[in-house]
RNA sequence: GAGCCGGUAGCUCAGUCGGUAGAGCACGGGCCUUUUAAGCCUGGGGUCGUGGGUUCGAUUCCCACCCGGCUCACCA
């Protein structure tokens, strides 16, 4: 089927190997990449490589664009002067072909810098057609799933990953800048804890036992301020075995940091210093111009708004003080879906997450959570119903949690069993021992880089900001 | 996991109230020595997601499945 168009590339591949053109080269020294060699000045002599992604014969001269990482660059090609060998050799050429050039710099009558080849070498021949030049790669499945084919042929997608690379760069040189050190702790763990999801389960052949994927790595680092580890941090891979969405993926980035002797107040300021940083980093202010024409705001300082008083705003009532059945029918005749086993504080927070939390655009810090629904926080000093948390939502979506982290083991092990609902074996003891030494009063907070970057980016789905997205496997079409 | 929508040439899309399909780009042949979505002439290219069913006949109608998107559920 499809088949024809490779064949002809293998031809290709063959005619051109016969006069003499080794078809995968070696390495090819350049000028500079193409969007530095474009800034040079007309008559320099220069070396440039690229994959060929469009062609314009005419007779006895050939205008062609070359593409790398930095952008594009034309070449011209003329009987005359490069000799009819090379030039009908060119001719063999397909694009999507990788092909290093020598010549010099010139400006065409339309006034396009342009590289008039003196010789060219093939680099590396492409046996696949490219996706349309003009509408570029559409399939969103395609564009997922052959990701390369989606960042060659279209422009701006490279940018995103590009942003988010220089958002893991400006992270940790933030951290860095405030004394924080970077740690690694184990993704491969005997039990998964420091969130509630469920985990992917593994098996290590060595020691003839189930492993799971850690669903956060907020126990170890803890052990870590036990140890005596002042500001550490983590920025890595958590892996939730739940449900794919535009905001979630089954794997996920998350920085997570921890400081000993602060508190959640000190986040709040690590928070809008990480946030902030970010966006000048992209876009040189605490701005992000949206799709839509507007503006988000992220110059802080930003709003604190007790959880209480958003639901209070917007289901009508303090919620703290209704009963359980109260908060069920009032829940349901808001048109949620309520299990018969939660109880105020999970029904509070579906109003939360359901009503409020989508309607938070602008960067708010949601504090006082309802205290059973945050076990690893500590409760508020002067409400214990409450916990000392906030939860940061910017674009209507959770981007950072974060506690005065609870360092009190006996209260610790209270929260985990009421938690665990009588399974002892999903109790990590090996935590609770670590907080028996003494771990100090510490602030605590994670961030969700993904998300994040859909932030920063503009992005409305997390597969815009992940290389490669988690997909069913594949019918290769 | 559930609901809705979708899958047609390498790519971007049209179309068939049931009679096995078209365009543009890409590709082949021809012309053109400063073009740039080059142009002009011409040719080839399809298991219409997969498998069943209904029918004289299915890409079209029905069912199941696969894959994707959206929404919901799940994700303290």
């Amino acid at each position: 089927m499809g088949n024809e168009l490779r064949e002809h590339r293998l031809r290709n591949l063959r005619r051109l190997q016969e006069l003499g053109y080794e078809p995968y080269g070696e390495a090819f020294s350049r000028t500079g990449n193409l969007g530095l060699v474009c800034a040079r000045p007309e008559g320099d002599e220069v070396r440039i490589a690229g994959r060929m992604v469009s062609r314009r014969e005419m007779g006895g001269s050939i205008f062609a664009h070359l593409q790398d990482a930095s952008g594009r660059l034309q070449i011209y090609l003329k009987r005359d002067q490069v000799g009819t060998d090379a030039f009908s050799a060119f001719r063999i050429l397909d694009l999507g072909d990788i092909i290093g050039v020598e010549g010099q710099l010139f400006v065409t009558r339309t006034g396009e810098k342009t590289v008039k080849v003196s010789s060219w070498r093939l680099l590396s021949k492409s046996l696949l057609p490219l996706p349309e030049k003009w509408h570029g790669l559409q399939d969103v499945e395609i564009r997922y799933r052959r990701r390369y084919l989606d960042i060659i042929s279209n422009p701006g997608v490279a940018d995103v990953f590009t942003a988010r690379s220089r958002i893991l760069r400006r992270v940790r040189q933030v951290l860095d800048s405030e004394g924080y050190q970077e740690v690694e702790t184990p993704i491969l763990q005997p039990m998964a804890g420091g969130a509630a999801a469920r985990p992917f389960r593994t098996h290590c052949e060595a020691l003839g036992r189930a492993l799971y994927l850690r669903i956060a790595p907020e126990l170890y680092l803890k052990r870590l301020l036990v140890a005596g580890f002042d500001r550490v941090y983590e920025l890595s891979r958590n892996f939730r075995n739940e449900g794919i969405s535009r905001q979630h993926n089954p794997e996920f980035t998350m920085l997570e940091l921890y400081e000993a002797y602060a508190d959640v107040n000190r986040m709040k300021v690590m928070a809008q210093m990480i946030v902030v940083e970010c966006a000048r980093e992209l876009h040189g202010e605490a701005k992000v111009r949206l799709h839509g024409g507007g503006v988000l705001d992220l110059s802080p300082p930003w709003p604190e708004i007790p959880f209480r008083e958003l639901v209070w705003q917007v289901a009508g009532d303090d919620w703290f003080t209704l009963s359980v059945e109260e908060a069920r029918r009032r829940a349901e005749s808001l048109g949620l879906t309520v299990p018969a086993e939660w109880g105020r504080s999970e029904i509070t927070q579906e109003i939360f997450e359901k009503l409020v939390e989508r309607r938070l655009m602008r960067p708010t810090f949601v504090t006082s959570l309802p205290a059973d629904l945050v076990p690893l926080a500590k409760c508020s000093a002067n409400d214990p119903e409450t916990a000392d948390v906030f939860e940061l939502v910017i674009g209507g979506m959770e981007i950072a949690p974060a506690y005065s982290e609870l360092n009190d083991p006996l209260e610790q092990r209270r929260r985990f069993e009421q938690q665990c609902g009588g399974d002892a074996s999903r109790v990590d003891e090996d935590f609770l021992n670590a907080l028996e030494y003494g771990m100090p009063p510490a602030g605590g907070m994670g961030i969700g880089i993904d998300r994040l970057t859909m932030i920063l980016t503009g992005a409305d789905s997390i597969r815009e900001v992940i290389l490669f997205p988690l997909l069913r496997s594949g019918s290769d079409r």
